[in-house]
DNA sequence: TTCTTGACTTGGACAACGTCCATCGTAGGA
DNA sequence: TCCTACGATGGACGTTGTCCAAGTCAAGAA
């Protein structure tokens, strides 16, 4: 976390007091929150700081790659701390929860040359479904 | 196409003019059309087409199986009617064009049970990311 | 064919999420 | 300490999608 800001500052990030808050609620819960819920918890921290404050800065954490914006359905995007270690996500189709997994093998391999159509694919993006432990419980 | 029209009346779907058009227009290209665009689509045949006949109709076919629906990005949702045949994403970083690829063998398949943390995992969507060839000369 | 009825459509208000912009404030170097 | 360019503010605005009450119509019944 303090590893975070260390590495911003290092890149020359400008330090304010609403960046530090926003980026310390990311490092704190590593959960995937919605913009408006890292602006919920910012303003119990820095109770003045504004909504596009926290969608400024979550853009710009986003574009330094130290934090990854994830689009799941058609609700709001969420933001994932977690951006150092490769990973996919796993989600519950009943209740939304995410999970961050490490898949074995690159998920790129399985996409022959045949079926790239002359793209230069550089990634994969993978969003495993089906119901977490609670939701299958309840049924 | 009239396929598509087929199953729908066999299903006891109720047969309007409107749902006609929004069917056809789905099956007409081979594209990823987001809602509006149907609608623009549709209102060229059926010109007092509203808005939210055409997003019902979306659900109702989706919720049917019969077309897919995909959340790129953060922008609108795009439909797309090959449903009927297993296959991921391909889509260019830069102008946003979509390929339907298939890969070879299951995504779920490298998914250690280990990863799974209890969920019943039923399906994987995925999204490879590169250039596509125009964007890529472009550069 | 005409009647009947419940499902479908309409259009406009509303809501969620996100962006833009003119103005004000301040971090950090001189 | 002072300057100034970069960041923050907040409210208007835009896009995408949902909801609802009232009107319309497809399709089976007679």
């Amino acid at each position: 976390m303090s590893d975070l800001l260390e590495r911003l500052r290092a890149r020359g990030w400008r330090m304010t007091s609403q960046r530090r808050v926003v980026a310390e609620v990311l490092a704190g819960e590593h959960v995937h929150l919605t913009a408006d819920e890292v602006h919920a918890r910012a303003v119990e921290r820095l109770p003045e700081i504004a909504r596009a404050t926290v969608y400024n800065t979550l853009g710009e954490l986003v574009a330094l790659g130290e934090v990854v914006e994830l689009s799941m359905d058609g609700r709001a995007k969420r933001y994932d701390p977690n951006a150092h270690r490769a990973h996919q996500h796993l989600v519950c189709s009943n209740c939304g929860l995410i999970r961050d997994v490490r898949p074995s093998g690159d998920p790129l391999a399985v996409l022959p040359s045949t079926e790239r159509f002359g793209f230069a694919v550089s990634k994969a993006d993978v969003v495993y479904r089906g119901l977490c432990p609670g939701c299958a419980r309840a049924r």
